[in-house]
DNA sequence: CTTCCTTTGAAGACC
DNA sequence: GGTCTTCAAAGGAAG
């Protein structure tokens, strides 16, 4: 079933006419959420307050995003001095702890993974595959030198063996990021599914993605090189020589562009990897059924694109750890995930836009891929049944189903969970498409301006029920609170915006923190949570 | 060492 | 067409 689609949908426009990536909000919500936040916390909160009284103005007054009152002065987010200092004090008092962005006085750079996926010269580190959107903000307002890094550095292949097969070599060019998402060619509002492929907006025809469109990410498979346009065209001779996988190319051989810069998908042979068609049947015409099934196996396993959650968690993950004591993935999923649905449309449409570039990109790069590829390729997991499966007999079996029984991560005076999430995300966090409208994520949002394609979210009822089995759900499952389960339909029907209704209970129940916040860090890591921008907008 | 956990979204499978 | 299943990432925990 399609996925609801980010705000802004079908009204937005085509695509190259959207707005480019950085705008207000974007810019605001990065910076002066994760900035300034670190500052004082009465400050804080008085500018939570502030901001909820704009939200809400902005969502009674407006119909769309074009009209509501354009910020005074967008970019202002972290280039306050006080800003700045604040993030400065904070991070003194973290200790050392907080590991932050890697460009002091630029928090919300999100290159949450140049420790575990990228080194600081951009490449991939072993920790993960890609890391899509370090230069996004970075290419606004980062003053050159931080964003680019020294590109002779050398890989980070070596150091691990843990590196996706295919999908792995993601050291980025440092050039990339002025070709790659760039703001002229992303459109944050565009729907993740039914715009692709991409239709030209000037002759109505699907169009390839510019080559500033594609992610340099993706090593090219042999039947798309041709099709690569120039950006990764000084790649193809290298990669033509290599059969399929790219990264198996000596990297005597390409690893340096001919400007001697390592490139993205060049990654030391050293690490670990699949065999390569090339190595592994020589032969290729005789084979037993045995060898077959070898060949089969050994076909290089190309990943699935990452979807507009995946990328989110990839890019705020590391922040999230650093902000909370939480080390096991599940629980900090759990905390992206309320995190997810408490961002803005606008937000999440960046992620969408950015998972619709993937997608065009990975199809591109593996014309003849298919999700079915994968499939079985992983053990079998043991889930047997689906979250609203479960919902339906959750109390009776579940905790025997699971071979571990079913951990609440985030209680509900969770630490490091967003209060967003705690007090209303929670509501519809299960895994449902349904939840991204009915996400409180976007307090401005009117039924026009976040028209969703998805039929499934435009049923009050069917959210309504959606939203009460998952409150079921989350009660049975995680003793999520009552109040939840009481008042589904004033959040489904937006009386009142979420970040509203959300900073009002931050506000408003402080006590309820300090109890499960371990340390003053984290009590700002709480409030710091809060996508919304908060305290950069010029206080009146 | 392998699998699970946990999240959302995309896509394929299935009915 | 609707529903269900699998897989993407991540890394600690558990088997």
């Amino acid at each position: 079933m399609p996925q609801l689609p980010p705000a802004g949908g079908d009204d937005l426009g085509a695509p190259d006419e959207l707005i480019p990536f950085q705008d207000e909000g974007d810019e605001q919500d990065k910076g002066a959420g994760r900035g300034s936040a670190h500052g004082d916390l009465d400050e804080l909160k008085s500018s939570l307050v502030h901001e909820s009284e704009n939200r809400r103005a902005s969502a009674s007054g407006s119909d769309s995003e074009a009209e509501r009152p354009p910020p005074p002065q967008p970019r202002e987010s972290f280039q306050k001095p006080r800003d700045y200092l604040a993030e400065v004090v904070r991070r003194q008092q973290d200790g050392g702890f907080f590991k932050g962005p890697p460009y002091p006085g630029y928090p919300f750079l999100m290159i949450p993974e140049l420790g575990s996926t990228y080194l600081p010269n951009g490449a991939l580190s072993p920790g993960g595959a890609r890391t899509y959107l370090q230069m996004k903000w970075p290419l606004l307002d980062v003053p050159a030198g931080a964003t680019l890094k020294d590109s002779r550095s050398p890989s980070p292949a070596h150091l691990s063996n843990k590196v996706p097969v295919v999908q792995h070599a993601h050291h980025m060019h440092p050039l990339t990021p002025l070709i790659t998402y760039s703001s002229d060619h992303f459109s944050p509002g565009s729907p993740p599914s039914h715009l692709s492929p991409e239709i030209d907006p000037k002759t109505g025809i699907p169009r390839p993605p510019h080559p500033s469109e594609l992610s340099p990410y993706y090593p090219l498979s042999p039947g798309a090189v041709g099709q690569i346009p120039h950006a990764l065209g000084w790649l193809v001779p290298h990669l033509m020589s290599s059969r399929f996988s790219p990264h198996m190319v000596s990297p005597a051989a390409h690893g340096l562009h001919p400007s001697g810069i390592p490139h993205p998908t060049i990654v030391s042979p050293i690490v670990k990897q699949e065999p390569t068609q090339a190595s592994m049947s020589p032969g290729g015409n005789s084979k037993s059924p045995g060898s077959v099934k070898k060949e089969e196996e050994k076909k290089p396993h190309i990943k699935k694109p990452l979807n507009a959650f995946m990328l989110y968690m990839k890019e705020m993950r590391a922040k999230v750890v650093a902000e909370c004591t939480l080390k096991e993935s599940a629980a900090i999923n759990q905390i992206l995930g309320r995190r997810w649905h408490s961002l803005s449309r606008e937000e999440q449409a960046k992620y969408y836009e950015l998972a619709r570039k993937e997608r065009q990109l990975h199809s591109q790069l593996y014309p003849t891929w298919s999700a079915r590829d994968n499939y079985g390729k992983k053990k079998k997991r043991k889930r047997e049944k689906q979250p609203q499966q479960q919902i339906q007999d959750t109390e009776s079996s579940l905790a025997s189903k699971s071979k571990k029984p079913y951990v609440q991560y985030l209680p509900i005076e969770k630490p490091c969970d967003s209060p967003a999430s705690s007090h209303g995300s929670m509501l519809d966090s299960p895994a449902t498409p349904s939840t991204a409208l009915a996400s409180p994520a976007a307090p401005a949002a009117t039924h026009s301006e976040q028209a969703q394609p998805l039929s499934l979210t435009t049923k009050p009822e069917a959210r309504a029920q959606l939203s009460l089995h998952s409150a079921a759900f989350l009660s049975s499952k995680a003793a999520s609170s009552s109040s939840s389960l009481s008042s589904p339909s004033p959040l489904l029907s937006r009386p009142i915006p979420f970040a509203t209704m959300t900073h009002t209970a931050l506000l408003t129940s402080p006590p309820s923190f300090p109890a499960a916040i371990p340390s003053p860090q984290a009590a700002l890591a709480v409030l710091q949570a809060q996508p919304l921008s908060l305290v950069t907008k010029p206080a009146d």
